[in-house]
DNA sequence: GTCCTGCTTCAAGTCGGCTTGAGGTCAAGT
DNA sequence: ACTTGACCTCAAGCCGACTTGAAGCAGGAC
């Protein structure tokens, strides 16, 4: 296998990932390295793949401790598949939602109504309860 | 105009809201209150209408001032529609960012491969460029 | 032998969006 | 007169995800 061993400056190089963020990971328990080199980390280039899927999933919207609970410790076998499923329909309302906002913001942008609070399209968001009650449930994502 | 004047326990009640998010957004130059009334702050029902926009905005994503630019201090006229159309598009990617992960989840929940970074479907969006460079370009979304 | 480079640790700082707490004001009720 | 309750201000704290900075080690080039 090509599952070389490389140092951090190569993970840096080669993922984009600032060194900080790698210890940081390695310290949150999201990646780890093989061993040390006297005191620097030696890594598996496996860990570009680990990277790459904590990247996704942040971009999804997950926070760390999702990803370290939806993907086993080093993204391994996972007794997590009903999560990740959770998952899936979580994000399937998010978009749900995010459509709607989509669509609103155009018609706001076209809509020649002097202020957005007064266009009835507005009205109908703003009074659509599953929007107004929450406060969080919608479960959102976050940078 | 059934636009009563109300005092900022009124909207607590009202809306959801606490008053120190109340108090915040006022700082923050989101809503206002028509006077005051010694030291206490008095509403105008309109705020109602103001907040719930805000909160849509929130569980959609956008920062507290994304919303100001938006929506011109209290929800008015607004020289920003090429701006809402922007954050439309800007959505709208988002939307289908989060849908492709959606369906990699729903595969990963099903696929029976022994390390999801073992599964193709997977390495295929690991190996995504337009995941795997931006860092944040995506522009998503927080609570 | 000492300088540079690349790594290390640990503590503290940053940012957004609030919340919390101490201490103060003010009108109404008893 | 005094307490209660609703409201106020201002400063500080909190959380997540990092970044930054100071201070140190380890190995190679000169």
């Amino acid at each position: 296998m090509d599952n070389v061993e490389i140092g951090i400056g190569e993970v840096v190089r080669r993922s984009g990932v600032p060194a900080s963020t790698l210890r940081y990971y390695e310290e949150r328990g999201l990646i780890s390295c093989v061993r040390r080199r006297g005191l620097a980390r030696v890594f598996e280039t496996t860990v570009l793949e680990q990277l790459a899927l904590i990247a996704v999933c942040r971009s999804a919207g997950f926070s760390l401790d999702e990803i370290l609970l939806m993907f086993a410790p080093d993204g391994r076998p996972s007794p997590n598949r009903a999560m990740l499923a959770a998952k899936a329909d979580e994000l399937d309302a998010t978009i749900r939602r995010l459509a709607s906002m989509r669509d609103d913001l155009r018609h706001a942008a076209a809509c020649p109504a002097p202020s957005h609070l007064e266009c009835p399209s507005f009205q109908r968001v703003l009074n659509a309860p599953d929007l107004r009650r929450d406060g969080d449930g919608g479960g959102l994502v976050g940078r």
